[in-house]
DNA sequence: TTGAAAGCGTTACCAG
DNA sequence: CTGGTAACGCTTTCAA
């Protein structure tokens, strides 16, 4: 059974396709009498008929739908923002177009083409490989859609983006777990390429030097991305002797699975071990030890994001702009005083 | 900058429409010398030309898109959900059109309108609260669209559905407690709405009924879906005296609450309360302690469904399937021995 | 108050 | 091998 059409509707209530698209739409500057607009209704009602937005967007050059890129879609941290991008586009009534880079550099070109050939009326690029700079996206700036870009190494100049501020956040961090006593602090950098989540990992070594320390290559793990990972990289620093007294692990989730890690060698937190990480996803508060961390408020970041689309949508000449969100230390219970007798 | 055409390249390479067709999409039937394809190919390069993905839906009546929706973006569950049909859709180059019915009855309504609208090649419903029977969903099979349901109510006749053998898993899980001698079972019910995951409280009365006890009201309550409403529903179950010596969690997301609440309220898990939950999500592996947990794989049962969609848009004359999803108990480390002394 | 028709950017059939 | 052209389903201007 064929879905049925404009025409279908215009021919069984016996007016033009054009009559139709005026009682759909509403429009009033076309008046339809009450009469035919009842006969319309009526047609509408027993086929079933709705309109294809496919035809709607090819005439109208609009497909009411946002693309959003996300890196991968394992991290609660990108669900996160995904939440807030979808909380705006909700309000606005806008759909979501999701394409996850599955931490794979050539899916995450792929994906800024597909969205960019698809022709979403404004897209939120999360970039981990593709460079903001290259064609790609210079392609996509060009076209004059709304556009907005995070992760990007630097500010961009020419494109609005939302920057992490996640330097203060981290020495904010660090100078906690200085003033804790802790000199012997271990790194989780689990990322899916070098230089992501550089800004922590430059703000951990920024700290150190500040005391006088050099950073030591081997306490610095450098693991993959997902919770296993997490989990093996804290195991293996805290295998260390003499081992860290705490541990700056790149995100949550991993954080998540190096208090595992702690446990599993009998090591408590934070009396044994202090861990401290960033993002602070909604179940930071829930684990036990509850995680101190570096709140990002990605849900905010992902808001934002989508606020600056729709902003850039209804005028287009604003001027670029940039956000930034400001992360903070949340203290919590996985962090404490060094323990007196550095376990040898 | 106005994006460029097929007709802005056929201009430049002083060929017809027709033809830069012919080179985008290789055809073979028709074949195109060397050397006008090799003009096209440069004209293609230096306007940037990309086809439009929108004319093309229409010409061809396909959008190259799978629409999800997910009741709920919060839930990590759902996420895994998303990510098997994700990981299907990546595999098949089609994208994904990810729509939240964000708890709220409305929305999911209006998100099955949005994806009957949208035209999406297949569709892939996780419902709470419309109904599987209702005129929503028949017009959409009427379209003879790739479509499956789950969460319904009961597995439907004449539309592909998985379904989850919850029953199953929730009598093991209750067994596996009664074994371990605990009588005073709670059951932390947090959904939607009424009616969902009924499966789950159904098999925690039938096993009680079982050892021969009535289910106790005041052992069930009823609260929201957030980690917080598990974390204050556990709470006031805790709170009971006599205080229940075990603990059932609708899902595992608030089963990390609950753990939250023992915690808080000085209660060692296992020792003093069992908890036990459903999903299987993969934090469960990592909070302290394990979860022991009803696994679902959620993430599988993203990917059969969408492999049917795949199946039936290849195949439309397949007959109905249902998929059935077994889940079977996962014992780890948050299930013990009943305390020999319960607590009065 | 209603209708005819142009056009959005493609693809695919049929001629040349 | 290449080009003309008719759809696809809709909105919107212009006329009636």
């Amino acid at each position: 059974m064929k879905r049925p059409t404009q025409a279908d509707v215009a021919q069984l209530a016996n007016v033009s396709r054009a009559t139709v698209s005026y009682v759909v739409n509403n429009l009033h500057n076309n008046q339809v009498s009450d009469e035919t607009r009842k006969r319309v209704l009526q047609a509408i009602e027993t086929l079933g008929y709705q309109p294809d937005a496919m035809a709607q967007s090819l005439r109208l050059g609009t497909t009411n739908t946002i693309g959003l890129l996300i890196p991968d879609m394992d991290n609660p941290h990108y669900w996160h923002i995904a939440k807030g991008v979808e909380k705006e586009t909700q309000s606005e009534d806008y759909d979501l177009l999701l394409i996850s880079a599955s931490l794979d550099p050539h899916r995450e070109l792929h994906g800024v083409r597909a969205l960019s050939r698809r022709r979403v009326d404004g897209l939120i690029l999360i970039l981990s490989f593709v460079d903001p700079q290259g064609s790609e996206v210079r392609q996509l700036l060009k076209q004059k859609k709304p556009l907005v870009v995070t992760n990007a190494r630097v500010p961009e100049p020419d494109v609005d983006s939302v920057v992490i501020n996640d330097l203060d956040g981290t020495l904010e961090a660090m100078n906690h777990l200085i003033a804790l006593g802790h000199r012997r602090i271990g790194f989780v950098y689990g990322v899916a390429h070098q230089g992501l989540g550089s800004q922590r990992l430059e703000g951990y070594q920024q700290a150190l030097r500040q005391i006088g320390q050099e950073a030591d290559k081997s306490l610095i793990i450098n693991c993959g991305t997902t919770l296993q990972d997490g989990y093996e990289g804290a195991k293996h620093l805290l295998n260390q002797s003499p081992r860290p007294t705490a541990l700056m692990v790149i995100n949550d989730l991993l954080a998540m699975g190096a208090l595992r890690a702690a446990a599993d060698l009998g090591l408590r937190v934070p009396q044994d071990v202090s861990i401290s990480s960033f993002d602070d996803i909604n179940l930071a508060l829930f684990t036990n030890p509850r995680l101190t961390t570096v709140s990002v408020n990605a849900s905010a970041l992902g808001q934002s994001a989508a606020r600056m689309i729709f902003n850039r949508l209804y005028d287009p000449h604003l001027p670029m702009q940039s956000v930034h969100i400001e992360s903070r230390l949340i203290i919590r219970d996985s962090t404490g005083q060094a323990p007196v007798t550095p376990s040898s």
